[in-house]
DNA sequence: TTAAGTTTACTATACTGAATGGTATTTATT
DNA sequence: AATAAATACCATTCAGTATAGTAAACTTAA
């Protein structure tokens, strides 16, 4: 999947002929990346890849060996392992993660990204595995780590599934986007609030 | 969009020339819609279309003019206008509609459709725009009324913003599928509850 | 120190084989 | 006569490859 790394030893020797360019790694699996959210996995073509990074075919193939390979990799770069700090105060530090998260689906092209891999899933299912493990798995596991400390100071209502208020915490957005409303600026505070005292009038 | 139908006088009199299937045009938006749910609006290609619906691709192009405007067609084709009953028990009605729509998601292919229409915002907005008209806003319009007539019954929380309580029934199921984890049975009643009471320990 | 040779990376270009949206033409049916 | 449907076709696109030549690094040896 990652392009191959030549074995290199701590003393000054290295390998023979002509290095890779250093920075055209990073250059195609930015166009990758780009193009896959904006067009789509199918319509995201090797030629315009190697256009936008600046290279031709044979140096992307001389790193991955087919298109989805590329397209996974693009995932697992553009994966952005940086998360809100944690405060420890539940509701400043759950609509922090969720501003993070609106944010990230808000920049253009951010939501065409779950579709083409939520599309994919009987065409190449491995370019779903990849969407969830680097983009879907860690904001979740964020916010269960939010909610667990939460639960273990006692904040939660006895027996509320921590997995289903991830789910709904996170799905709010997706509802939104899907009905093609706009996320706005107050949105993140408003949904934790709501979900935070239910929808019931009286207990 | 819609198949041109010849006008029909009341009397015998009947059109010219050779009549049309009376099938073949259900059987031509069952086909597109299978396959665009199955392989995507991009992989749906119309050689399988009409390979599928068992007729040749000029009998499509007659009915429709682009795979664009059949793939619309197909999905206004496949509302399903029926809802379950409204008994005016809020939290069996919920859980009534909740159910309807964990099932429709759970059948083959049922959530890559949303894949490939939110993939396709981008490439061809118009797929987008019908799906979300035939397909997201009759659900999304039948739990506001649920959720107006409990608020009109006094049972919401004053404050509650009805719009965001429908974000969150809905979500869920995408944050779940997204996940990539299934859908138990006693999902729905789990979700209504959960954001019935809310998750504070406190009020 | 310098020059030649070696190895790998990259560019440029052309190509293949398959798939695809759409159509021109012909044949069948009422 | 008028329309429906079937056959065959076209032009384009795309993933992936082959080829030829250039560029950059190292190794060896005079």
């Amino acid at each position: 999947m990652n392009p191959v790394e030549p074995e290199r030893s701590n003393v000054v020797s290295r390998a023979p002929g002509r290095p890779r360019e250093p920075e055209t790694d990073q250059h195609i699996l930015d166009a990758a990346f780009r193009l896959m959210a904006q067009h789509g996995y199918v319509r995201m073509s090797m030629d315009a890849v190697a256009a936008e990074a600046g290279v031709t075919k044979p140096t992307i193939y001389r790193r991955w060996p087919s298109k989805i390979e590329l397209a996974m990799a693009a995932l697992s770069a553009s994966c952005d392992a940086s998360r809100p700090p944690v405060t420890g105060d539940t509701r400043s530090d759950l609509i922090a993660e969720m501003e993070h998260f609106r944010r990230a689906i808000s920049r253009p092209y951010g939501m065409s990204l779950y579709g083409t891999a939520l599309a994919e899933e009987h065409e190449t299912p491995e370019l779903l595995a990849a969407f969830r493990e680097y983009l879907v798995v860690p904001r979740r596991r964020a916010l269960r780590t939010l909610l667990d400390a939460a639960q273990a100071r006692g904040e939660l209502r006895p027996g509320v599934d921590v997995a289903l208020v991830v789910n709904l915490l996170i799905g709010a957005f997706y509802a939104q986007y899907v009905a093609g409303d706009p996320l706005a600026d107050d949105w993140s505070e408003k949904l934790v609030d709501t979900l935070w005292e239910g929808a019931a009038s009286t207990r």
